[in-house]
DNA sequence: GCAAAAGTGTTGTCGGTACACCCATGC
DNA sequence: GCATGGGTGTACCGACAACACTTTTGC
């Protein structure tokens, strides 16, 4: 029986959740959009497969990755009986993606437009999304998608996009600070318009 | 590649909460205890692989279960490759066992006096004691290690076996009213020394 | 009457929300 | 000066912990 690995690999772009999606090659989805993944091999774990395929099909290296759940229906790949265990991946918006000829396109979607995908990718999507929105609201998983020093606002924005809603920037600033979710490095964000922010990193 | 599931099957009895494991006829591990599983089969998904096991293994029908968690190390089985998609079920301490000649022996044991256990049994375990604890504290998991209609005062002490921890009995009941988890059913336990206790249902 | 469990009332604390207000900068 | 985002102060509300107290039964 096949095992494979499939990838929800996320990132936040211009205040939008954005999944990476690539474009099949192969029959039985010629053309469909689908979640990276491939088969895993006899010497790594599911979890070292799904970080070499998120080198090998996207050239990403360190980073944040976390096993989410099986599928396992007989019928969910045409081709052939594989289970699949579906992963979630967080990136910095600006990490650059490498091609690669085993699909014929690789691109980003905001979440609140997913093309239709192809397997049961739906279904890993969904319960990617759900699971990213309930982690960040008790961890500090965040710190995945930003760089290593931000301002408040631009911390509030991501959680904004992730959870698809305005959240109140006075509480939102008081309470990252207070549960001991982010520190304050001393420096200001200065050379943008307004008055300068602070600089914060992840305690 | 082999694919099993295996099972973390819980039942609080005496007010202790309780693992049932099995004990291993066949190499490497003969005469060790581990959780009850098998391989899956082509036509089937994990879950009804877990469930058939727990039918086959233990005679027991119609409990609640939940896929949890899956264990790939290459070398968790030192007979062949095969990851293991670990499983949490729940059932009501007087379901009566059936045993099987797979196995040379069967038994329910309270969490905090595991025996040594087969393969990675010990962190499926672990898992599984960890999301069944997180999951009483938001859902009502519970209503699956009771019976139909309990006394608040029972299902206090359902909450205490499990989380291994004395809870405050008047504030424990009020909020399980209040949040809706429970509704008075009407009727008293009777038949018992003090006071009766109303008689609840899960909402 | 007494022990034991069932169940109610009250109070304080803490986290979260709502919102008025001040601050510092670019233009 | 004014628009705009950064940041502080404060008041209210609901959840929950702590704990005093009453109720109802078996013995």
């Amino acid at each position: 029986m096949g095992v494979a690995v499939d990838l929800a690999i996320f990132t936040v772009q211009e205040a939008r959740l954005e999944l990476l999606l690539i474009r099949m090659k192969r029959e039985p989805y010629t053309g469909q959009w689908a979640l990276p993944g491939g088969r895993i091999r006899g010497d790594e774990t599911v979890e070292q497969a799904a970080t070499r395929e998120l080198y090998e099909k996207a050239g990403l290296q360190q980073v944040y990755l976390e096993q989410l759940y099986t599928f396992s229906e007989p019928s969910r790949d045409p081709r052939a009986r594989c289970i699949s265990v579906a992963h979630m991946a967080l990136i910095r918006g600006d990490a650059p993606l490498r091609t690669t000829d085993k699909y014929s396109g690789i691109g980003w979607f905001p979440v609140t437009r997913l093309p239709p995908l192809a397997f049961d990718h739906k279904a890993m999507a969904d319960y990617a999304i759900k699971r990213l929105r309930a982690k960040l609201e008790w961890s500090d998983v965040a710190r995945n998608l930003l760089d290593k020093t931000f301002t408040l606002g631009e911390l509030q924005r991501l959680y904004e996009a992730i959870l698809g809603k305005r959240l109140d920037a006075r509480n939102f600033q008081r309470r990252a600070v207070a549960i001991g979710m982010v520190k304050d490095t001393g420096k200001m964000r200065t050379g943008q318009a307004y008055r300068p922010a602070r600089l914060y990193r992840f305690a």
